[in-house]
DNA sequence: ACGGTACTAATAATCGTTCTCAATTTCTAA
DNA sequence: TTAGAAATTGAGAACGATTATTAGTACCGT
């Protein structure tokens, strides 16, 4: 079994919900899981030839289970949504190119460090946090 | 005149794009910089009693230029995207209550410090951020 | 004033996402 | 293990936000 912490906590999230283990969801954990971060158009695409075909309201559906039950944190960069993998990463942020569109990665703890900080100070309790620096990337500066 | 800078700063991306001054871009603006930040239906509602009817096209157009002269910057909350007035205001940052959709702004010099020192040991360039923490808010969390 | 170009409002079209519904699958508990 | 209640499915319609099209109007340099 490959992606059995993930299948644990969406089992789990499932049974808390009274709702039911299907072979769809498990395909769509399995395809989601085998990237950093993915669209729901593109998962369709790479289950498109599955043995039961899955629809792409099914892909909506699940990606919103598995953000529900912690393993997904969708994002809004353009005008799709993506979904990040974030059981296995620690939190990341991104650096995004507005001239080629490459994303970078990054994590930064004394960056968390600051804005706990002042969440404190407004009486705010985080529970995540999206950061996004737009800029150019090496080689787009030139 | 109440809002001459940014008329300025409008006026003179006009200028160098060759495009034109209009009534509409004008009472777009002005109404744009009464808010801190809108969505385009809230100013289409604000305009829909106006002398000459402004159409919804016009105003995401015209929000458009706003943001390419650097008036205005565009937030992606929830699925209608906020314009921001960023001319007067320093930058600053929000923290969302996901509970009662609260917004708090604020601004932290550190921060910003340490995310030039992320991007630069990537060769990366900032030109903009963006920094949203969710939570519960003081009253929500009780 | 003229002609050309940019602009506009209205409408249609598009995009990503969610809803509807009849048929199917999963779970529960007898 | 099996019946039946309840959740889930795919297909396509529907939806809301945004963009493109169109045919007519306003601006500007000459």
């Amino acid at each position: 079994m490959k992606h059995a912490k993930e299948l644990g906590l969406l089992r789990e999230h499932l049974a808390k919900h009274r709702l039911k283990v299907t072979t769809q969801r498990e395909l769509i954990l399995d395809a989601f899981l085998g990237n950093e971060h993915v669209t729901a158009e593109q998962l369709y695409r790479m289950l498109g030839r599955h043995k039961p075909h899955i629809g792409l309201a099914t892909i909506y559906r699940t990606l919103n289970l598995l953000c529900e039950s912690g393993i997904a944190q969708e994002r809004h960069f353009g005008s799709q949504t993506h979904y990040d993998n974030v059981v296995h990463k620690r939190h990341h942020d991104h650096m995004i190119c507005t001239q080629c569109g490459v994303i970078i990665e990054f994590e930064n703890c004394d960056i968390e460090h600051l804005q706990d900080q002042v969440a404190a100070r407004h009486g705010f309790t985080i529970s995540t946090h999206k950061l996004e620096l737009y800029g150019w990337c090496k080689s787009c500066k030139r």
